[in-house]
DNA sequence: ATTGTCAGTTATACCCTCTAACTAAACTGA
DNA sequence: TCAGTTTAGTTAGAGGGTATAACTGACAAT
């Protein structure tokens, strides 16, 4: 199907791609402050300020290229949920490893996306691509989780148990999620998320390196305790570290 | 005991940290990226140039704020654990209190440690004030654990049941700290750390604001597992958000 | 009193973001 | 075909950043 969009559409599209790859490179051999407008400018073979042409300003800039990684980091979860032949329970945790398998190959971007130039602007602007990327990306995980429970409940907390402003928390957001989960499934789904999220973020940030300096094995126990709190049967990766992109 | 020191040094560190405290309050008002030896020679009100007779470098003064803030925060903690009588397991929880109270009332600085602008300069310069203060800030928590140890084991793993990478791993971390801990006791005191610290860089770093807006009892369940893992009762903690600060 | 050290200055080189004003090419429609 | 418009690019420049060099004045020590 020969998409209708002009010849200058189409060059536009291959220099804002352009772009992004030049921004994306400087990021990775060079740093988070080597990704200028004037140096993406040299990269690329224009002169400076016709990078405006294509984005409004460094921050729109920063904002697409987040978006993008996002939406790799996402389309790796996908893909790889997708290849996994079993229950709702192992694509997840298939999910999972491909999520830190990406961050792993991937350390400069994944760190940009989680502690971004311009911080925080997420919660500012709503509409921006870059926040609708960065939620379409717990939402991979928080969808996968939704099918566990739907095959397969696991043990949640008692209502009446919780902390009365958690609580409220957490009705909140089961609404703000139209229901797909109940409050006390949220609760388990944001300890997963807190679990495996925050250990990845720590690794790419080097944290533990002053204690790990291979953190599969801690990644894969975290993943156990997950499978345990979920009724997940675990199972350990075969092929430990394999190969394969969706890059 | 008057100091041994010539008017002209007190004057030299009364500079320092007056450039010190200029620099953190446009960390804390304008952010990150207004931290600039510019903008800070401005504030203390001498001209640019200046500044470089103090720090040597943009990223000298970066590593001397990071080093401060790390000692502050690592002070806080050490006068909470002073400040609790009780057993030692008491005492671990108290810190463990009384550093995501510095957290969430410097954010910023926080932030600014745990993402630096320079990042991961922790590991090329081992000699760095920046990277003793981050060291002495975990070790604060391991000593804190280490007496608790000692005072009242906690159910440890068996060695033979881990991994054998993460096995090898935990034994030469277990060596590094002087055999402070065995290696099974190591495995659970990194549980902790990354359930802690892995928690609060989550809810400073804006990553839980989708779904949480009071992180407090999240934090206090976080602990409660805490307690668990290392046999420590847990109990609530009453005055639930306390006044007084250690700065 | 002289001499060296130290805090501060201005001037300058080079990089950055971003705007303004301009040029040239490519598309569009009569 | 040929204006007229849109678009991609240019250079010039304002304003701010890091950092160095060269200089000035205050202070301390012999």
């Amino acid at each position: 199907m020969a998409t209708q969009v002009s010849r200058r559409e189409r060059l536009r599209q291959a220099t804002l791609a352009e772009i992004r790859e030049a921004a994306r490179n400087l990021l990775i051999y060079k740093g988070t402050a080597a990704v200028t407008i004037n140096a993406i400018a040299r990269e690329v073979g224009m002169s400076g300020p016709a990078v405006y042409r294509y984005y409004e300003s460094h921050d729109d800039l920063v904002s697409a290229l987040t978006a993008e990684f996002y939406e790799e980091l996402t389309a790796a979860m996908k893909a790889a949920g997708a290849a996994t032949s079993g229950t709702p329970g192992q694509r997840l945790i298939a999910m999972a490893r491909a999520m830190r398998t990406w961050a792993v190959r991937h350390p400069a971007e994944f760190g940009w996306v989680f502690a971004s130039p311009v911080p925080a602007v997420d919660i500012r602007n709503p509409e921006s691509s870059r926040h609708q990327a960065g939620v379409a990306f717990g939402k991979t995980f928080l969808d996968q989780l939704v099918e566990v429970w739907e095959t397969k409940p696991f043990a949640v907390p008692a209502l009446d148990e919780l902390d009365p402003s958690l609580l409220r928390q957490l009705q909140d957001y089961s609404e703000a999620i139209d229901g797909l989960l109940p409050p006390e499934a949220v609760h388990v789904f944001l300890w997963c998320w807190i679990r495996l999220y925050g250990l990845l973020c720590m690794e790419i940030m080097n944290q533990l390196a002053f204690a790990y300096s291979d953190m599969e094995p801690v990644f894969e126990e975290c993943l156990e305790e997950i499978c345990e709190k979920l009724s997940i049967r675990y199972e350990r990766c075969i092929s430990q570290r394999r190969g394969r992109d969706a890059s």
